[in-house]
DNA sequence: GTCATATATGTAGTCTGTCTACATGTATAC
DNA sequence: GTATACATGTAGACAGACTACATATATGAC
């Protein structure tokens, strides 16, 4: 996920809550969340397909996001994904969870 | 690693950066990594074995640490785990990987 | 004396999630 | 016509963490 290969990967397990998060802003296609989350990390995570359609399907298995195909803006065919309100939640204890994991770390590292 | 169960895990590959940044403490042996980082994480992190010892193994065959069989104060054999000067630039490099990847996701998450 | 607990190391097998690489196709700009 | 951006997906490999197991000693409580 990161573009810092070699070995490039480091927190997985958190594709999951960025594609949630990015979820809130509305409905949106594949291709728009890789690309909001690349833009916003200012390309310190490049999301690759490989990643990225396994974790929509693990979402939407676990109903936390539902799908259907839509046409885009320029006419194309494309699977619009919008969270549930369990998808909301998850969201939310995920969020949470993240920071507590990340403040213990930065205790184990020093720098809390 | 987790103590939150269900599926605990998160930021997988922190562990080795959690390890060298221990050893930097000084010389110690594989149970003792394990308290320190669950009692400076405030018991966030459970340190499992099945985890911590093939993560020493890596760490060792990648010439980041060096270990030796010696005594405990309480007597027993215990392995001691050493940080090489490799070690050391290696946690560097981590750290600074660490600080960018949360960076990002704060971004992500909107809380930057 | 014996039992529980804390100390101490390790392995086998599983599972999850990410990665690379591949396969497919359309719309738009040049 | 051809390159690029848009758009979805699969197959197979791999890393790393997890559970569960196996082993053994020191100490303190009873």
């Amino acid at each position: 996920m990161l573009d810092t290969r070699p070995r490039g990967d480091l927190v997985p397990g958190t594709l999951e809550l960025l594609v949630l998060q990015t979820l809130t802003l509305g409905s949106l296609h594949g291709y728009a969340i890789a690309q909001h989350i690349e833009r916003l990390s200012e390309a310190v995570f490049r999301v690759e397909q490989g990643s990225l359609y396994p974790a929509l399907d693990r979402l939407q298995r676990k109903g936390w996001v539902t799908s259907a195909w839509r046409e885009t803006p320029t006419k194309r065919r494309a699977r619009y994904y919008t969270i549930t309100a369990a998808g909301r939640k998850q969201l939310g204890a995920e969020r949470s969870r993240y920071e507590r994991v990340s403040l213990a770390i930065a205790r184990v590292l020093g720098h809390a």
